[in-house]
DNA sequence: TAAAAATACTCCATAGGTATTTTAT
DNA sequence: ATAAAATACCTATGGAGTATTTTTA
């Protein structure tokens, strides 16, 4: 419910739309869009994209004094219903046919290096974050 | 971003979907939905559904409570930068075919009691609210 | 039986992803 | 030239709508 708000804040803390995304296991682009529509929303500038030290405008943060209060609301009401939703499953079920369950999925889990041939091209990895994978597992 | 929030409060207050439905110009449907979505996010019942009168639980009054925190926050922050998320548009420019544009139209922006066949069947407005279109001029 | 809520669908807007281009150091 | 951000385009999920059924006082 907080998402937007989520990413602003780790965009205020980084600035850094790339390593914000790599923070929250989403994409760049994502990220970019995500603080576009939220200066639509609010129709301001929250930052000032001059090249590489991206800064805070004032509009930006007074924005983010509101987006630290919305969020220490939210994780404490979280905590008060937290029997579920602060916690990671008790255990996973993980399905797979008997050829990539018995040779792929046992290499991937164990997390050899030596990937099998179709899994060794990273430029993607390189792209988007090297274990994207932790997406899977993050809490919250 | 808040909307969840409005409606979970606006069902607090009339004790009704339905009548929650109609305050914030939505169906009931969505209603409903919208409080079941909520529900499961926290993974408990906020509402005890006993026929006609239907109570807060008590974690239901607990989410009130954070609820009514948050909302309150958002709408300081829409103050702050409201000038444009809390006014109505200074116009709004409306299109239509000659036909409608010259028979149609100022009939209906009239308000005529009298009109014309097509729109006399009133079942739908009965369900769902008489002035519908009153959505559209809503703030926020 | 009548009114409220739930359910079953359909549709559209938003959020996310990948690929690619633009920009700025 | 390289790294970050923006853009373009596609997909999927969520929230809203209408129609209908179920429930309960």
């Amino acid at each position: 419910m907080d998402h937007k708000l989520k990413v602003f804040k780790e965009v205020a803390l980084t600035k850094s739309f790339t390593k914000t995304a790599k923070n929250l296991f989403i994409s760049q682009p994502a990220v970019s869009k995500t603080i576009k529509n939220l200066e639509q929303e609010y129709g301001k500038a929250f930052f000032e994209r001059k090249g590489n030290h991206k800064e805070l405008t004032p509009e930006g943060h007074l924005f983010l004094d509101y987006t630290d209060k919305l969020i220490n609301i939210y994780a404490e009401m979280s905590n008060a219903f937290s029997s579920f939703t602060n916690s990671l499953p008790s255990s996973v079920k993980l399905g797979a046919s008997t050829t990539i369950g018995q040779y792929i999925v046992p290499r991937i889990t164990a997390g050899l290096k030596k990937k099998i041939p179709q899994f060794q091209d990273e430029s993607n990895l390189r792209k988007y974050g090297k274990n994207p994978g932790a997406s899977a597992i993050r809490s919250n």
